[in-house]
DNA sequence: TCAGTGACTGACC
DNA sequence: GGGTCAGCCACTG
């Protein structure tokens, strides 16, 4: 596992509590802007790992188009209203306020 | 090896 | 400003 996904892995974990980032913008910090799909398909994997924010990541509208992945239809929103972001019909109210970039922080 | 697929994005109507 | 389309990378059958 020491590919791609090893390093999205490693920038999702760092994500603050309440805060939130995009697809595009965790590949562009690794380097290939135009792998936010791979990014997309590293959470799908994301499943077998413990303790893994996943809900802290969402597209570059704040929608949350992986809710459907999630176990329960609304877990990934209850876990983001649980940090206490507002999600209002699948999309994160105020996402710049919450949006925390890895080239910014780290 | 090749074609299909996806939790995405940016450019264009 | 909303809906479409076509590239992108990694993985699977």
């Amino acid at each position: 596992m020491n590919s791609f996904f090893k390093k999205v892995y490693k920038v999702v974990r760092k994500v603050p509590f309440g805060r939130v980032t995009s697809y595009g913008s965790i590949a562009s910090f690794l380097g290939d802007p135009r792998a936010a799909r791979v990014v997309g398909w590293a959470m799908n994997n994301s499943h077998n790992l413990k303790n893994f924010p996943a809900h802290r990541v969402v597209n570059r509208n704040g929608l949350l188009t992986g809710k459907n992945h999630f176990k329960g239809t609304n877990l990934m929103e209850q876990l983001l209203i649980n940090e206490g972001i507002s999600i209002k019909n699948d999309q994160i109210i105020n996402f710049d306020d919450f949006f925390w970039d890895p080239s910014m922080e780290l």
